[in-house]
DNA sequence: TGTTAGCACTCTGATAAATGGAGTGCTAAC
DNA sequence: GTTAGCACTCCATTTATCAGAGTGCTAACA
């Protein structure tokens, strides 16, 4: 069977409705509103032949029918199409005034949870990648120092390194390891400082014990693990919002994993990789489709934001299947471009 | 009426076995489980009086009884003076190997969520009091520095500071004025940076915009309304183990509250005068005392914890009124105690 | 051959009635 | 002061009823 351009459009109408009601939808409110001018009965086995094709399906004999998954998906694909030609641009002054990183990206996750109605995550730029701009030791006390590096996009890690104490450290010593450091270490990222480079540093200073001390803190804090993923979210309570995800069951599994954040940070590797094989950098996953394990009846929307330096990161909309896609995509391609701009 | 011996084993007896079961309980049931060998009948007699004074009341007619608030508060009086004999030690190895101490309080407050099984949350010390241990500034580029401050127990902040770019500071400027700056601020807390003080500093330095510059970002980094209030917190999810706090509304509130954390912001202030006025430095709110609005048919638990050097901070735990107080009170203790060791 | 009207049928969701159980308050007896 | 007994109340759960919405099918129509 062939989805001709009248399927097309019931398969549209229904949708449409649904994402606005949230109820099955009939074979008379289709003849009144797709503007067709087609009487129930002809909807009726139109409708018929989309069931069997999988795109919508009856909750019950007798009740109107709903969007499958698939169904879903062929509206969200078609989305995307029209998307890819008409790029909107969403006017904000967000990020306004904002000089760093993750002081804008919690503010951003908020205005997209609040714009959207639905919960939102974003995640830092993985660290990783990223290059280091300029770090700083000081002296806390004999076994202590405080580690300071500002990578690309001014973000700031800290870190304390614990000595053995058995080098002492004066105050030139401390400049003069503070060049050496910045000299051989700017401009890099974590996956580039090998040992090979390791020992290059090392060759410059007789205080070895406190500059390996000083570089395994970088390695770790840099490090692919390093600690939480840096994952913000907001708009939890959004959800609730949406009848068809508040039950009990559902509630608890959707806000604990917004807290726990580790099965946030899968989505976002998941998003970075589908981008890499696709041309989108936007990614719509409906249901099962979607990387978060154990939360049905969900839909999530992922973009990958680029800084232009390497650094990527990910911005997550999490809502019920039925989300508004049309404007949650346009959302988000514009913050999209916007940080493109802001963050050159 | 008198409150004597006999009814408050049965007010005891009916908390009790709420707390449990979070059903009304009835007289018969108390009648087998109180020890008082009295039959259903003497102790309907007793339940009439205590609804009579407050401390219980009836869902409805012909159902058992519940604890009222006063009923609770009751409760928690007696188990506090308990607590007060005899505090219990929790092991715990949770603050070891931890030396930065948001790090421990992100654990922190998990461990509590966890072992609780209700929502927690813990406040950072609150940064205004917190007296700077030292600071470094940076150049970042022409119109930008890096601020770091350390602060008392290890606690570091970041901010950059925007410059107008008239001063050019070369690299021995940059030395001397983190010399002017540590030499004059180091031990100082917040409300201590005084206009004086200002003055004073101005008078070492020909720097001034840049000073400048640098101590109001300071002040405002350290200010009292200084961001966020540094609040952490975990096991949001856990209320959805309690029935009475699941449907749709309570739950909402509940989580957008732990989510939004200005109104926790709120219970800790609650809390710190709270503690100031009695001598208990643990307070319980059950229902309407709670300083958080809008959260009904809640109880909340805090206690201050405080690091000697007048860092001060609060860790609560959320929950319904018929939590397990003892349980949450014997950790808090438990807890309080190891962290005066741990942070001298 | 595609479209439509009509009809019988099904299923749901809401409302109402029936039932059983748990618990109380009161009275009278111990 | 304590207890047994009884009538009464209220809730929660089940069962029944009913209207409404929607479907599928058939037959008629253009």
């Amino acid at each position: 069977m062939e989805l001709d351009k009248r399927k097309v459009v019931i398969l549209t109408t229904i949708i449409k409705n649904y994402l606005e009601t949230g109820e099955p939808v009939g074979s008379r409110t289709i003849s009144k509103y797709s503007g067709l001018n087609l009487s129930s009965a002809t909807i009726r086995n139109e409708m018929s032949d989309l069931e069997e094709m999988g795109y919508i399906l009856q909750p019950h004999t007798s009740a109107g029918r709903i969007p499958s998954d698939r169904g879903y998906r062929f509206y969200v694909d078609q989305l995307m199409e029209k998307h890819q030609r008409d790029l909107v641009e969403v006017k904000s002054s967000m990020l306004e005034r904002v000089d760093r990183l993750e002081t804008a990206l919690k503010q951003l996750v908020r205005t997209v949870a609040d714009n959207t109605n639905y919960a939102a995550m974003v995640s830092g730029p993985s660290v990783h990648k990223n290059k280091i701009k300029f770090l700083q030791i000081s002296v806390v006390d004999v076994r202590k120092l405080l580690l300071v590096v500002m990578m690309q996009g001014n973000m700031v890690r800290t870190a304390t390194v614990n000595l053995d104490g058995t080098e002492e450290l004066d105050f030139n010593t401390v400049l003069s390891l503070n060049l050496i450091l910045n000299d051989e270490l700017a401009g890099l990222s974590a996956v580039d400082i090998t040992e090979g480079r390791c020992a290059q540093i090392f060759a410059r200073s007789r205080y070895k014990a406190t500059l390996r001390a000083i570089l395994e803190t970088i390695k770790e804090m840099l490090g692919a693990e390093a600690g939480e993923p840096q994952i913000y979210t907001s708009g939890a309570t959004n959800i609730f919002k949406y009848p068809e995800l508040t039950d009990s069951e559902n509630a608890s599994k959707l806000i604990s994993a917004l807290e726990k954040k580790d099965e946030l940070a899968e989505l976002v590797r998941e998003a970075d990789v589908d981008s890499q094989g696709g041309s989108h950098q936007i990614q719509v996953y409906i249901g099962e489709e979607s990387p978060l394990q154990n939360i049905a009846d969900c839909a999530v929307v992922t973009a990958n934001y680029a800084l232009g330096n390497g650094m990527k990161g990910t911005i997550g909309v999490i809502g019920p299947k039925r989300m508004d896609y049309e404007k949650v995509l346009e959302i988000l391609s514009g913050l999209m471009k916007e940080m493109d701009q802001a963050f050159q």
